[in-house]
DNA sequence: CACGATCTTCGACTTATGTCGAATAGGTGG
DNA sequence: CCACCTATTCGACATAAGTCGAAGATCGTG
């Protein structure tokens, strides 16, 4: 029975430490950081955000992305609601569009807890000398 | 009908550019990065990762995650797999156990494709002023 | 060689996920 | 108000994924 991932109570981007610092993870972070990951980790999600960091105003409507990506409306609406209740875009209604932006923090603090720098334990671990 | 990911057929740290530069990913891009997303997007894989940075070596064998991480062997397997094949990990019999590595490269290579640095073009996005 | 320890593979089961077409909701304009 | 456009929700479906126990594979030790 997989483990059902919760979802995030918490929108805002992800706030714990890189991975390598504190040791070891709680769980609960863990979890935030897995489901952040797993909210990014399909093509078409990744393709959506690339897509979105192309525009100056890092949005696009459904309309636009449905085209871009090759899918039904309803499946972009679909992984657009993923990548929301990740806290990866907000959305607001624009006369009949609906103008999905990017977070950028919300990338970004991905990238920062995975910018493991891995802290040379006194002869160096790469060197397998 | 979901869409099947690949298994990656180039285990080394993923290369491609920080998504934010090249304008538009690829979609072998989007692939290649979405299939390691994914296997690091489960909370027991993120443990494991952890668990490894904590050790000096970065590496552990199966017997010492699996309590860690509380379930089974044969899923604790499964995980490492997952990491394997994804390239987080590598594997090396020792003696009658297997220790799994570590590849922090490979969690680098992550998090600088997920370092996107907007471009604020001439005026900014943040302030909506 | 036979036994024990470690790890992986193999079914099996349950739940999650991606996808679509059809139906519904929400908004604009004649 | 009615026609139209956009977006979401709803079923439905096929496949993927996480988990375990049992069986098999690999190695070290007595």
């Amino acid at each position: 029975m997989p483990k059902p991932l919760p979802l995030l109570e918490d929108i805002s981007p992800i706030t714990c430490d890189p991975l390598s610092s504190t040791g070891m993870v709680s769980t609960a972070d863990a979890v935030a950081l897995a489901v952040r990951l797993k909210a990014l980790g399909d093509p078409v999600r990744i393709q959506m955000v690339s897509l979105l960091l192309t525009r100056p105003e890092l949005q696009a409507c459904t309309c636009d992305l449905a085209p871009a990506v090759g899918l039904s409306e309803p499946t972009v609406s679909h992984h657009l609601k993923q990548l929301l209740t990740a806290g990866f875009v907000t959305k607001k209604r624009v006369g009949m569009n609906v103008h999905y932006r990017l977070v950028p923090e919300a990338v970004q603090a991905i990238s920062g807890v995975l910018d493991i720098r891995v802290s040379i334990p006194a002869g160096g671990i790469d060197p397998p000398a």
